[in-house]
RNA sequence: GUGGUUGUAGCUCAAUCGGUUAGAGCGCCGGACUGUGGCUCCGGAGGUUGCGGGUUCAAGUCCCGUCAGCCACCCCA
């Protein structure tokens, strides 16, 4: 039998099902709080779905195979593809804007590092069917409401913010043609990584002699929105370029979350269909992958669906972002928990436990009982170990008088209690016990 | 796909120059403890030293290969 997952896949004891749970349920919380609705497709997806968007050459990258019935599939390395069939097959019937979510397990087939595995789970939440720079800054603010909701601060994370039409328009100002523009995009994006000289190479390899490369080197040094407004008025066009997203600045700003943003030209993404807004979200420390990367792809279900809408989205997964929670100290705690431990003296209680267990489970208390007879001290070191806040002892003596010994472990108390009434107390008593 | 680096018990680690039967702590199981828990003490299980080959009287240790983890690149979710 083989003893490990495949390479890039994950086992999830309960331990580290818990931080899975607790991001999915924050995710949808905070999305539901948005309007968002949660939507799914299916996991495995012809082939051509992925390479109509990207070209043959992605299927490289894929986790593809061929079927028994002879067809060309993959498991879906992305949801947008999935999302855009579908509101292309329903669009006419849809209340524009659509506001969608879904929490898909993602596969890739490529060589694993840390933070980037072969499979992970990913919320995608898109706005579909709204133009206005006023919806990305919708989706950047939903994004950020989930860092807010984990208990990340302005001090954890950042958005870097970016805009495609704003970029082309400065670089396009300082020299470079249209031709030239996938060459320094790709320098605009490799700026923090590489050294300089190295870009300069490559700028000229593209085309780009060195006064339009110090040109490109400069625009991607812009920080902050008076900066870029100010390099904005020097090119044709430019006031324009930036309208939008000095909206979307604006518009975060008004609701108190300026403080997570910054405008940061480095930020290119996928070359391939971001039309205007890009953005990622970091931890402040720059010392992990990208938490969450999105942006606005006006023209994509045009290609992909025959459906002409303005669309944007992001994508956040659970890899990074789990890593920053743990490394933050912002995990749920890693120990299972009981509210009721029944526990029998004889052989003789044992039907009695199995009774009060039961009206106990149906109280909706989870309860547990030693499944085999034991030693009481056994029982109540069990009870321990599942964290149990009571203990129930059903005993010969206590049967005798009607009563059951209800003891409070962390109090290290006890007292006898009516049989008849042990449910309704220890259900009220429980319930009304702050931070359960 | 390319380069670097690391693999010893469930976990964290130890094992001198290559030298006897690979150890410890934590965790797990059991006992001390048959009407009362966390502590303590005692005991036990658990290892093909990732796997395969080579050198050697002798390999966890040195060499080669391979697989896996990690890091960087490529690329991007």
């Amino acid at each position: 039998m083989p003893s490990q997952a495949l390479p890039g896949f994950r086992d999830f004891y309960p331990d580290e099902f818990l931080l899975r749970a607790h991001i999915f349920r924050v995710w949808r919380e905070v999305a539901a709080r948005y309007g968002f609705e949660e939507y799914d497709g299916p996991p495995l997806e012809p082939l051509e779905l992925y390479t109509a968007k990207s070209g043959p050459e992605i299927a490289g990258q894929l986790y593809g195979f061929v079927d028994k019935g002879g067809r060309e599939v993959s498991l879906r390395p992305e949801m947008t593809p999935t999302l855009a069939r579908m509101v292309a097959a329903r669009a006419n019937g849809l209340r524009k804007p659509i506001r969608w979510f879904s929490v898909p397990q993602l596969f890739r087939y490529e060589r694993h590092q840390r933070g980037r595995l072969r499979e992970h789970f990913q919320l995608n939440c898109d706005l579909i069917g709204e133009p206005g720079p006023e919806g990305d800054a919708e989706l950047i603010a939903l994004a950020v409401d989930i860092m807010r909701a984990f208990g990340l601060t302005e001090r954890d994370v950042r958005v870097r913010v970016s805009d495609r039409r704003v970029l082309n328009a400065l670089l396009l100002g300082g020299g470079v043609t249209e031709a030239q523009l996938p060459a320094a995009y790709a320098a605009v994006d490799k700026l923090e990584r590489s050294r300089r000289e190295e870009l300069t190479a490559q700028l000229a390899a593209g085309g780009i002699d060195a006064a339009a490369a110090d040109g490109v080197f400069e625009t991607a040094a812009i920080r902050g929105a008076p900066a870029l407004a100010a390099a904005l008025e020097g090119v044709p066009g430019g006031a324009e370029a930036g309208a939008p997203l000095r909206r979307t600045l604006a518009a975060l700003d008004a609701m108190g979350l300026g403080g997570f943003v910054d405008v940061d030209l480095t930020i290119v993404r996928g070359l391939a269909y971001y039309t205007g807004t890009v953005f990622e979200l970091f931890d402040a420390s720059r010392t992990l992958r990208a938490i969450c990367g999105g942006g606005r792809y006006d023209n994509l279900l045009l290609s992909l669906g025959g459906v002409d809408l303005p669309a944007l989205g992001f994508g956040m997964g659970d890899v990074v972002l789990g890593e920053l929670l743990k490394e933050r100290g912002l995990v749920p705690s890693g120990t299972a928990s009981i509210d009721v431990f029944v526990a029998a003296i004889t052989g003789d209680d044992v039907p009695h436990v199995l009774a009060l267990a039961h009206e106990l489970r149906d109280a909706g208390l989870r309860t547990e009982y030693a499944l085999n007879l034991q030693a009481v001290g056994k029982q109540l070191k069990l009870a321990d170990a599942r964290n149990a806040r009571i203990a129930v002892v059903i005993g010969p003596d206590d049967r005798a008088r009607g009563e059951v010994m209800v003891k409070d472990l962390a109090a290290k108390q006890q007292r006898a209690v009516p049989r008849a009434a042990v449910v309704a107390e220890l259900q009220t008593g429980i319930d009304t016990r702050p931070g359960t």
